[in-house]
RNA sequence: GGGCCGUUAGCUCAACUGGCAGAGCAGGGGCCUCUUAAGCCCAAGGUUGAAGGUUCGAUUCCUUCACGGCCCA
């Protein structure tokens, strides 16, 4: 108690006395169960036609948290939240007597209680429960977050999410629409013939994306393992097997920095389809996108197909006035980056990685509503195939949407010799201190050497969707309990 | 990593140019049988993020640190 304000202490004192007063008068604070529990939301929606003033005698049982209370003399009125609604309880002594009646009255905000009541109308209008009858279901033995202005500290919604959720409508309702738009697009892959697969969180050698990765050990075996970053190859080997259509939903870890747009761990979804091209899996990235958009009432982004398409070379001359096909050598391109006044520092980067640079400088910022853009320069892009028609292009899109990144896919590279050469020049990479270059996987290479068929295959992004269908300005709104610092 | 902003009661916020740290809600004690940010009366609740400095006097000015937010890299 040491660390703890003597004001809240008062609070927390309070509270146990009220614990203990129940306790002597026999009531369980913290019984098992509460059976036949009925959603506010549903009650509401079956007294729709109900007058003010008007009563019924059509009995409810539901349950939830004590939000707020309003006391009238020897009756009281009681809102009471669950997930899906807001209901108002009335009390009155002549239904519950003076015992029953002053139980229920000194019950403490964020009490969680069930309730018996049959649906009448205020005469002001408003659809309430007589109560009829209450259980304690659990005793709450800290103060709540202020029942008008909520929760608003940004760092304490975060530390302390539950409290968020508890206060905060708009933050339960979030992430109520999260997880629609994770069953929408576990929906469409379903329906389009994919399986969902459970591939390994703990890897040894890490893979399918340029990052770094966190590090941890297996005692039994003696061995570093590390936490994936991607899942692309272990699902390309469930194609190489002959599955044919995979997904897997899950956690990827980066060893990164925060920012709005970035948490160590995040939600993603890999998909890829055997006879498949890149071009294919935009179309199905637009179905998916726009079976998620379905969930939500007004996205902000109309997310309706066909999105808008343009080459990378296009974007980049659309933002800068830079041509970078008529720039391929490296130090032309730093010069006219210096030129048009663009601040990119070009010590120790490669063309590929200026190019990296300017598209998310210049024109990821300003890529609002939903656009692909497609052909990526291969040093950038060690799994993708070459472009059918352009020479040291990928084919490769990166998907945009509300400024940010959303998704990524390749026509998947299947040549296991091309691959092995990939490898070989993210090896020199390595060499040369790229920290984010790819471990050379000879596992994965013996898979591709077995037989993979032509693959289209789409990495999405499930916080930055949330974010883009939600209007969230930062991933930490999206997660539930984001990464932060210690205290 | 750099710049700017923030941190005051359990919650939401005040406190002028450096001059007695306040309010609402919540909590405690009373009154009130249709309230809904209910109302009325009473009492209580503070290491002003942490440490140091300047000053007769610091929530306020300065330094360092912690955490968070925004912008930049």
């Amino acid at each position: 108690m040491s660390g703890e304000d003597h004001g809240l202490a008062e609070l927390l004192a309070a509270r146990r006395a009220k614990l203990e007063r129940l306790r002597a008068e026999g009531v369980e604070p913290f019984p098992y169960a509460f059976a036949g529990v009925e959603s506010l939301a549903s009650v509401a929606r079956a007294h729709e036609a109900l007058g003010p003033g008007e009563e019924t005698a059509v009995a409810h049982r539901v349950a939830g948290r004590i939000a707020a209370r309003r006391e009238a003399g020897r009756a009281a009125f009681i809102d009471l939240v669950d997930r899906s609604s807001r209901l108002q309880l009335h009390a009155r002594v002549d239904e519950l007597g003076d015992a029953r009646f002053d139980q229920l009255v000194s019950l403490d905000l964020g009490d969680l209680i069930g309730v018996d009541g049959v649906a009448v109308r205020t005469r002001r209008g408003e659809l309430s429960l007589r109560v009829t009858d209450f259980t304690l279901l659990a005793k709450s033995l800290r103060p709540p977050p202020d029942k008008h202005h909520g929760l608003s500290d940004v760092e304490t919604r975060f530390r302390r999410r539950e409290l968020d959720l508890i206060a905060n409508v708009d933050t339960r309702e979030l992430f109520i629409l999260r997880a629609k738009i994770i069953a929408a697009v576990r929906a469409t892959l379903d329906a389009d013939g994919f399986i969902e697969v459970e591939t390994p969180v703990l890897q040894p050698i890490y893979g399918g994306a340029l990052a770094r990765p966190f590090t941890t050990h297996h005692n039994a075996l003696d061995r570093t393992l590390y936490l994936r970053i991607a899942t692309e190859l272990y699902l390309k080997r469930c194609i190489v097997g002959g599955l044919e259509r995979v997904y897997e939903l899950g956690k990827d870890f980066r060893n990164e920095g925060l920012s709005p747009k970035h948490n160590p761990e995040f939600t993603m979804v890999e998909w890829y389809a055997a006879y498949s091209d890149y071009e294919d899996e935009a179309r199905r990235l637009e179905a998916v996108v726009g079976a998620a958009a379905q969930t939500v009432a007004t996205p902000p982004i109309d997310f309706s197909a066909p999105w808008r398409r343009v080459t990378l070379r296009e974007a980049i001359r659309e933002q800068s006035n830079i041509d970078i096909s008529e720039l391929r050598e490296r130090e032309a391109l730093a010069a006219a980056i210096a030129t048009a006044g663009i601040e990119i520092g070009a010590d120790g980067k490669t063309w590929a990685m200026l190019i990296d640079d300017l598209l998310s400088t210049c024109v990821e910022p300003n890529l609002q509503s939903p656009t692909f853009v497609f052909d990526y320069p291969v040093e950038l892009s060690p799994f993708a195939k070459a472009h059918r028609t352009e020479a040291g292009y990928v084919e490769r899109w990166e998907a945009f949407a509300g400024g940010m990144e959303i998704a990524n896919a390749f026509s998947e590279l299947n040549d296991p010799d091309e691959q092995r050469a990939r490898f070989v020049a993210q090896r020199d990479q390595a060499a040369a201190g790229d920290e984010e270059a790819q471990p050379f996987d000879e596992a994965f290479l013996e898979a591709l050497e077995q037989g993979m068929p032509p693959t289209g295959g789409v990495g999405l992004g499930i916080d930055r969707l949330v974010m883009a269908l939600s209007g969230a300005r930062s991933i930490r709104e999206v997660v539930l309990f984001p990464a932060l610092r210690d205290r």
